[in-house]
DNA sequence: ACGCATATATCATAAGCCTTGATGAATACT
DNA sequence: AGTATTCATCAAGGCTTATGATATATGCGT
């Protein structure tokens, strides 16, 4: 005897059949015709050698076992998806560029490892600059993709996420409130969080003055954990060294930013659309690590 | 776009050109064609659109798209498998009754317990009963099985399992090693043990005098616990209440006993021929409980 | 180097399975 | 009642797939 092997059609049919309720919408949904998906359940019975369905008057039941083969076949298919959908993976090949500001680099790695794993044929490659500049490069084509946050001198782009600004401090220190405000800045979205900084304390009435600067979050980390500045970065951005203030340390409150993810125009390449999927994906949920 | 879905025929044969290492083995395995291996191989390449083995020289070599396939046929066809038999199992119904000693009956339970997971529409009774007494109803055709310990005056049988006896007396009781030595002896395997027992301490050249008898090993519980006397149990049936000696109790060593599967003459019932696979291989392992 | 044995690919053919479109029966809805 | 769905059945055609034979290549032994 030949082995005994399922037909996965049939049961995909068979689940259709059971997702909808009824041979026709199943015959719909599976772009078959009515009578198609009528034999392929006898035939699928007939294979068995086991009644999987009855019917009520006009509407169909399935037999016990008839439940515990759609038990089998949605597993079955789903593997048999994750299967087909991982071997086209690996068929996606060709180069890829992606910018950012710097100090996301080191936040999405898990978005990259998981792609690269994914599309294990994909080259992909990270430059770093300023969201402004990126934006630029990325209607130059010289990026396929660019996630940034964004401004008023750069809009456009998909919003993929948004997120709270806070004002953070060292996390052993008191909230350092002279007057006027000493202000660490620093570049990725610089331009913005000075922005958005100014504008709140502005409106609050407050002094500040801008401390220090740095290119990255790294050179300032030393002078805000010692306690010399205040600084503004995204909820996510924190880390165990920063600890954020809330609206009872008599700062203004901050608004969100948006991130954006900027695509080259027209056609995307099959990578770079892929990519754009899964940081969509990836960063869509607002718990989870930017 | 209709569903992509994988031909679990193709993905078999997959499978058996990497186990077999060449397409013409896989085709005998299969029972089919070497051209049909052959064409099946490149059918599956051709829907997925990819290359999934190389030739070097005479041997087959997987690419890696190949391999990740594989290991994906591999989980695809076990999770068929499973399910396949699984609905097949479901078919299977009818009464079956099987003979057991009496002891035995506390012991089963896990493989009950799975036999009517497997084969809910299968009717299972069970009867207990001297070994002696369930051979003969097997013989005439009233049992379909019996599990019996195998003695001289029931031979015949497939032995499932050997099994060592052991002397055994109270868990807080010190061996009780007066002369003569008494005995507790229950039926079950009563004839066998008993007699083996005899011997064992007849070659040793030590005296002994029966002390208790009961029907079951419950019935001598007391008896024995309370330190009045010496059972003879297998090592599966010790129980927390009961400690075994071993040689340095100055107490012969006893031999092995063997557990024998009789089937009732002549062309099994399917019911009958799944249960007794189902005690052979659980009752096999000799580590797991009786 | 030659030939034999084995393994594999290719091809035409035939079988058989599967989809299709039509038809009729049964059931709900108005 | 009449109408509209839904479904099972059927014959027909198409397409897929297994087969057996044949051609080609590879490896091994002489």
């Amino acid at each position: 005897m030949r082995a005994p092997t399922l037909d996965l059609t049939l049961l995909r049919t068979l689940v259709a059949i059971s997702d909808t309720g009824s041979v026709t919408a199943a015959a719909k949904r599976l772009d078959y015709t009515q009578s198609t998906v009528s034999m392929q359940l006898q035939r699928l019975e007939a294979q068995l050698t086991l009644t999987l369905h009855e019917r009520e008057g006009r509407r169909i039941r399935f037999t016990s076992e008839g439940e515990r083969l759609l038990s089998h076949a949605r597993r079955l298919l789903a593997l048999n998806d994750e299967a087909w959908s991982d071997m086209q993976a690996r068929q996606v090949t060709g180069d890829l560029t992606l910018g950012i500001p710097e100090d996301y680099a080191s936040l999405l790695p898990s978005v990259f490892a998981y792609f690269h794993q994914l599309y294990p044929s994909v080259g992909l490659r990270v430059i770093c600059g300023t969201s402004a500049l990126l934006v630029e490069q990325v209607k130059a084509k010289e990026l396929d993709l660019a996630l940034v946050t964004r401004q008023r001198n750069s809009p456009g782009g998909d919003v993929i996420r948004r997120e709270p600004l806070v004002w953070a401090v060292g996390v052993n220190q008191q909230p350092l409130l002279s007057d006027p405000l000493p202000l660490a800045l620093y570049s990725p979205g610089a331009d913005v969080f000075r922005e958005v900084a100014e504008q709140a304390l502005q409106a609050a009435g407050r002094s500040w003055r801008v401390a220090y600067t740095s290119q990255s979050m790294a050179g300032l980390a030393p002078i805000v954990t010692a306690g010399l500045a205040v600084v503004v970065v995204t909820r996510s951005m924190l880390t165990p060294s920063l600890r954020p203030l809330d609206e009872s340390s008599g700062l203004p409150a901050l608004p969100m930013i948006e991130l954006a993810l900027h695509r080259a125009p027209h056609r995307p390449s099959e990578p770079a659309r892929r990519l754009g999927e899964l940081i969509r994906e990836q960063l869509a949920a607002p718990e989870q690590a930017l």
